[in-house]
DNA sequence: GACTTTGTTTGACAGTTGTCAAGAAAATTC
DNA sequence: GAATTTTCTTGACAACTGTCAAACAAAGTC
């Protein structure tokens, strides 16, 4: 739903332009966003940590939910492809295994803010309507993305899932949540923990 | 931390009912929480679904965060013994399997609200540091609760836990979740898959 | 019954919020 | 280069926020 895109007289090279500065917008909101939350974000606050001016979120935005709804489709695009490569590439179920934990430490460690903004979205999704289908839509990526790394997981040993896809998601989102939650309180053990634990859930995850 | 309680010089009747006032504040706050969520739930929209006045909010409670606060503590005591009686009289591991499960689905359509509410703290927790400390203390109680079952269920089947205690909270946990978020769409479904979900994982959570 | 303590109401404050509109500036078109 | 369209700035608005304090009512104390 939402974000307004044609409707506008211009010419084409004009809603390139258009579509590049609402991007430039979503950018510099997704930094404050990840930093203070969606509750304590305003359009001010965005814009004050921006090179715009207050009145041109409006400009490229319909309102606040627009522009929120905007950042997280368009963060989606950017995290739900991100063991891609690793899925592609390995060759062994302990490659594909370290790679995946590598790269997922990798992003907590370093894309925190955005992970914490994820969580807070959906959980303020159960109260705002119309974020509803934009975190339902990323949620069926992430779901996705898993599977996707849990069925080469089960090819690479032989094996096949023993869970479904939802469940498989419901776990290994628990597990990170975890520890994106806990990485505030103590960021130097909480990696290490988080790949204790996937490994010592992954293999319960297929059967011979 | 917060929600000052001694530091009156009036005489003992006076404490309790005091503390009764804050209940009745908190449990007042709660419902209103748990229908709009921590951004959208000012202090005078609490005391509006009250009987009080918003003044008297701020004579019971230092600030907002001393109220948010202290409802937090106060719903965490009412929901982290939930199963106990499930694990105690629980004979066989179907009993206590379908009883936690019963109670669990039970809680999730019945109470609702306090669970959207509790994802929703726990996020705001990221972002606000006050809040860190008694969501921290609840997850700690949640987590002691999930070991509780894992563990009488480990005994009644002759196994022991194949997980340790912060996993096996971050699996269920990330059922329990995603069944919260899912119920707003779907709340025909969802209890009937989150039990078949958790009949999945549960043995997989034990070995012999 | 006067007096003090405790509890409550009410109204106000300063600050912030989302939203909008009028007009300046820049870009584009002819 | 004038006219027109697009982009941006600025300032304003009404509503709402947390907080507080002064006036008021109730209860308890002597």
């Amino acid at each position: 739903m939402a974000s307004t895109a044609e409707e506008r007289p211009a010419r084409v090279s004009g809603i390139d332009k258009i579509e590049r500065r609402r991007v430039a917008l979503a950018e510099s909101a997704l930094k404050t966003l990840g930093e203070l939350g969606y509750a304590r974000t305003s359009l001010r606050e965005i814009a004050n940590n921006s090179e715009f001016t207050h009145g041109v979120v409006h400009y490229y935005f319909r309102d606040k939910i627009d522009l929120i709804s905007y950042c997280v489709r368009y963060y989606k695009t950017k995290c739900a492809r991100r063991y891609d490569e690793v899925v592609e590439t390995a060759t062994s179920a302990a490659e594909l295994a370290t790679g995946f934990l590598g790269k997922m430490t990798q992003t907590l460690v370093e894309e925190t803010p955005m992970h914490k903004l994820w969580y807070d979205l959906r959980a303020q999704s159960m109260f705002e309507e119309q974020l509803r289908p934009d975190v339902e839509e990323i949620d069926k990526l992430l779901e996705a993305m898993i599977w996707r790394i849990l069925s080469r997981y089960a090819d690479l040993t032989g094996t096949t899932p023993s869970v479904d896809a939802p469940t498989a998601y419901a776990l290994v989102d628990g597990l990170f949540e975890q520890a994106v939650v806990g990485y505030a309180a103590n960021p130097d053990k909480t990696p290490a923990l988080l790949t204790d634990r996937l490994m010592q859930v992954l293999p319960k995850l297929v059967t011979a």
